[in-house]
DNA sequence: AATAATTATTAAAAAATATTAATAACCATG
DNA sequence: CATGGTTATTAATATTTTTTAATAATTATT
């Protein structure tokens, strides 16, 4: 009777908006059930059920996809979450590049553009964003009354309560924070995440890590990050800033890193780091086929050592596996403060596949107390960069769905 | 209509238990409410929150204990727990002696005596645990129909799920585990947990972690464990291991720990360590009042040099300091997976006061991002030891009310 | 192919619950 | 000290929801 967007203050209207909340959450979730089930799984009874399905589907939220399977009798009748009720509008934004995405309710990926926006030029950066968003959507014909809610992922110390990134403040203004000035704009109701949760949350849902409850992803891009997962929730601490394995003092006599101190895992185990190590090798004039994969002029980049190392050079598989070995010492840090199922390695050196996963499984074996190997898996992401794209687009329908049915 | 213990299969049923129990323990939490509150907190109607309060009342559960305040009105009847309803029994076992304990549900404490069992010798342990709490009851006249349930603490790493203790599994049986034992010698539930996850709940009940969500706390006793509190409730891992601070690799060239590693925190940050430097130093000949503090053949022992410091012993302040300092290190560390709202110390060596907080907050400082410190305090528990017996007693209530209601 | 068995769905009755209204209790103010 | 305002409690009514029973749909078996 009542609709969605009215306040609820009534108990039963309370009642009533969290079983249908549970309810596309759940069908988001497992892709379609039966009443039968959902009524079990929420404590409801059958006929309470039915009436909220049915409710749904005369709004166009859910309809019928089938009929399931039945040991013996009457098959039932199963629903689904109404894809194309809603889009959503996915931004990955990265230091190099941006990626904008559109998602339909089952996670089918409709449109996905790479635009050229670096996050390093903060100045200006989300004007630019505005428009370049703007004519993706027209060019690909996608109307705004579509679009359900947007779903951001950055790098850097998100605080996700107040919706702004600490480590590039310029997109914040003082009266405004990031996920305000995208609502704004956009008129669209917008949830931001840091890049590594979103993977974890991706995996999660998706990847290696389903089913399970205690999860660490490691990303090793630019910077080393920790994605956590408590409970099957991402844990984000207190401030938004939980899992800043990157900043863990490793050296106590080791080099500056960029965020003033010295030592920290950052300036060892990052693909700047590698970079860095790679380069004075060659100064030193170590034999390495590195400097014949550069083109004139080319910088060197991460791919090319690990390219360098799937073509057997032995330097930069050496650089691969020190730097796996100390990662590995980190996470076995990690490991013993979280006591994790699994430990899911993703980012652009994910890409080395087990030159940096042996040393890492090595270096944890060597680290941890047997109490914690025993019940713990190490694994490449296998979902790669889909990993937090999917993520994002979960996080957001959570989002969503718990503003919409307040 | 129903009574307690009959199984819910019903709907309605697993609802009323389920409010039921909320009631129960929210009344056990905040010592008394009214019945428009507990309506408005558990969103149910008034009258059937009166209903549940009711029946809880002939139930001899809760009573009226009186009226609240009004800011204009008629004034609520408040309500609250039966203290005397039930007793618990409280098993605080450490590795030098063991206390027992029994609170009323109101958390006054009726009796505590010390016995001496200690959980060294492990051999024979459990029986003379058995019968010491015999005759512990027997003396003070408590009833066995009188108690609700057993609380047990212990060091050592815990499974709860399973209920057994993995670093003294002579506790354990093949076909019983620990609980199981205790369980069926005293015919009574038995709630297990680890020392330190009882003091952080103690903290955060009783102590100065109330009301935050995000808690860590250090306990260096032997060795030093990690409490964690995410989203106020207690962290344990996937296996019940989770807080293994003690042994992560602080030096890499450094002693050999007990668990067959090297370099460990425990190796430099534990009560057995600051002993052994102690008596390196004075063996080395350095200048000390420790030796005129010792009596004839007397062992030296923490509490020394913590009396030495404190009456000015620079050597003892210098031993103290430099222990603070590696311990604010490894606790920088964890509060960069963590990001806690706050960190709590407590031990034997929190009676140190200053002379390890100083040092430790100093390393915090030293090897934090600030983005960290804006948010963090650091302070001694002033519980003390209550705070881990206070713990077990909550730990224990939640377990019984969660089990009371199926 | 027909029937028994099993399960989903629907409908009607019963129970439980929430809402509303009325009453009681109390505080503050004039 | 009385009265108006405010809030808790109780009672009565209305609604929702569950439960129970009946029916429909389908599979497996004889």
């Amino acid at each position: 009777m009542t609709t969605i967007s009215e306040e609820a203050n009534s108990v039963i209207d309370i009642r009533r908006n969290r079983l249908r909340s549970s309810l596309i959450l759940e069908l988001y979730k497992a892709g379609q059930t039966s009443i039968n089930k959902m009524a079990r799984l929420f404590h409801a009874s059958i006929p309470s059920a039915t009436g909220i399905v049915n409710d749904l589907i005369k709004e166009g939220w859910i309809h019928e996809t089938g009929t399931g399977p039945a040991r013996a009798g009457r098959p039932p009748v199963l629903y689904g979450l109404n894809a194309q009720k809603y889009f959503t509008l996915i931004m990955d934004i990265n230091r190099h590049d941006t990626q904008l995405v559109i998602f339909d309710l089952a996670n089918q990926l409709i449109v996905r553009r790479q635009v050229d926006l670096k996050l390093e030029d903060a100045e200006g950066f989300l004007d630019a964003l505005f428009s370049k968003t703007d004519a993706f959507l027209k060019f690909h014909g996608i109307k705004p009354e579509k679009l359900w809610g947007i779903g951001v992922s950055m790098p850097g110390l998100i605080n996700a309560q107040i919706g702004i990134n600490q480590t590039y403040p310029n997109l914040t203004r003082a009266d405004q924070s990031l996920t305000a000035r995208l609502s704004e704009y956009f008129q669209l109701p917008v949830a931001l995440i840091n890049d590594t949760r979103a993977t974890t949350i991706g995996e999660h849902r998706f990847g290696l890590a389903k089913e399970k409850k205690h999860v660490l992803t490691v990303n090793i891009d630019w910077g080393v990050g920790l994605g956590i997962l408590v409970n099957g929730e991402v844990f984000t601490g207190a401030s938004g800033f939980a899992g800043e394995l990157g900043h863990i003092q490793v050296q106590s006599d080791g080099l500056l890193c960029h965020c003033g101190k010295i030592g920290c895992l950052d300036t060892v185990t990052s693909g700047f780091a590698l970079i860095r190590q790679a380069e004075e090798g060659i100064r030193l004039g170590r034999i390495t086929i590195l400097p014949q994969l550069l083109q004139e002029g080319e910088r060197l980049e991460t791919h090319h050592i690990i390219r360098a190392a799937h073509n057997g050079d032995e330097f930069c598989i050496d650089l691969l596996s020190r730097l796996g070995m100390e990662l590995g010492k980190g996470i076995a840090t990690a490991v013993h403060l979280f006591n994790p199922e699994i430990v899911i390695v993703t980012g652009v050196l994910a890409e080395a596949g087990p030159f940096i996963s042996n040393p890492v499984e090595q270096a944890i074996h060597k680290y941890c107390l047997s109490d914690f190997k025993n019940s713990l898996t190490v694994r490449i992401s296998q979902l790669g960069s889909k990993a937090r794209l999917l993520g994002i687009q979960a996080h957001l329908i959570e989002h969503l769905v718990s503003k919409e049915f307040s």
